[in-house]
DNA sequence: GTTGCCGGGTG
DNA sequence: CACCCGGCAAC
């Protein structure tokens, strides 16, 4: 239990909202249902949807920003080029940031296998993270993660962006960017609907889509994290993307990882080329790819949608074509059944207690977001 | 057989 | 409401 302690998820949803897709980023501003208080598993980053990032309600961005902006884990810092020490975290950003840009000009082969590279490191680098949480964060434990609470009251659905997973871990990456054990560089790309910029440090990102995307401009320490929801962090690990990717997806089950959001990363392979500009880049395929199949989850939590053991995102029939087309099945099949690992076998029946509320009720999983349904929900036409 | 979770029950 | 489970469909 405490043990491990989760990272600070979120899962997602909490509950369906009512809307499931969002065309645009000018959506309107539904003010999102919000469950008042869903079980734990209330809030949740699922993946949420990606939606109309318009008017967007965070999840618990408090919560885990909270957790990460601590002391941080960092688990060190960037690959960057070897001369660069890991002094000030706050200035690694920019520093790597520069590193990251610098370095990925120079490496074509970043263009090429980006979506492989970037599941790999499951289990392992962004839980790392939250076990090394600040004291203060508290334990999180008990049942749920702390992020549950979180996530309940800062903001029900929201529109989140699209994918869960990278929520997950970039959210620590603000103040810390973590980068992998070898070479590696940590850009941070917006999910924005029809953005993608890409830029190499968090707080960077962050004022963009607090700027650009929300319109607002508080300042960073006012933020309720909410941005993190809107970018992605893009780990390009040089020997990664050579070609080993495949075997650094190796996952362990146990407890090391995300007890919340297994998901790792996303695929965002076209980006790399565009991480050259720091800034404004054109967005690339990589939004649709994850965007488009988190569409689906209305609720977003950013560690929602996304399937934890969906590794490869989209690939899903069921889950890519649900968005686009509902119809089909939403209305007599029941559900594609997630591809992930849901609370239980993530955890075992015995570890009952760290499932996810939904799971421990047998309601559908709201902490690893499966492919499931996500237009307008047609639950009850089991038929039973 | 296992897993996910709908649909419905109970307090 | 929260909490739980029967039972079914997808694996």
């Amino acid at each position: 239990m405490e043990a491990e302690r989760p990272p600070a998820p979120g899962p997602a949803c909490g509950h369906p909202s009512p809307r499931a897709a969002g065309p645009e980023p000018a959506a309107a501003p539904v003010s999102v249902p919000a469950p008042p208080q869903g079980p734990a598993v209330g809030g949740g980053l699922a993946g949420l949807q990606f939606s109309p990032p318009q008017e967007p309600e965070p999840r618990a961005p408090g919560t885990w920003a909270g957790a990460a902006a601590g002391p941080l884990t960092p688990s060190a810092h960037i690959p960057v080029p070897a001369h660069r020490a890991p002094q000030g975290k706050a200035r690694l950003d920019e520093v790597m940031a520069a590193a990251a840009l610098t370095s990925l000009s120079t490496s074509p082969l970043l263009l090429g296998p980006p979506a492989a590279g970037f599941h790999a490191e499951p289990g392992s680098e962004p839980w790392s993270e939250p076990p090394v949480q600040p004291p203060g964060s508290g334990s999180g434990s008990g049942g749920d993660w702390g992020w549950d609470l979180a996530s309940e009251q800062s903001s029900p659905p929201t529109p989140s962006p699209p994918l869960p997973l990278e929520a997950a871990h970039f959210l620590f990456g603000e103040p810390a960017p973590r980068k992998r054990k070898g070479a590696v560089q940590v850009l941070f790309q917006c999910l924005w609907k029809r953005c993608g910029e890409v830029l190499g440090t968090a707080s960077g990102m962050q004022r963009h889509i607090r700027l650009a995307h929300l319109g607002r401009q508080a300042e960073p320490e006012q933020s309720d994290g909410e941005e993190d929801f809107y970018y992605t962090e893009l780990d390009i690990g040089l020997e990664v993307l050579a070609g080993g990717l495949s075997s650094l997806t190796s996952v362990s089950p146990t407890a090391s990882l995300p007890p919340a959001f297994p998901r790792l990363e996303l695929p965002e392979p076209p980006a790399l080329p565009s991480l050259l500009r720091p800034l404004a880049l054109s967005p690339p395929q990589v939004l649709s790819s994850e965007a488009h199949p988190q569409v689906c989850r209305p609720d977003h939590s950013h560690q929602g949608c996304l399937a934890p053991a969906r590794l490869q995102v989209q690939p899903s029939p069921a889950g890519a074509l649900e968005p686009a087309l509902p119809s089909t099945r939403g209305a007599s099949l029941r559900k594609p059944r997630g591809d992930a690992k849901k609370c239980r076998k993530a955890y075992g029946v015995q570890r009952r207690d760290l499932w996810c509320t939904a799971c421990r009720w047998k309601k559908a999983c709201q902490r690893f977001l499966g492919t499931t349904r996500c237009p307008g929900r047609p639950g009850s036409q089991r038929r039973k």
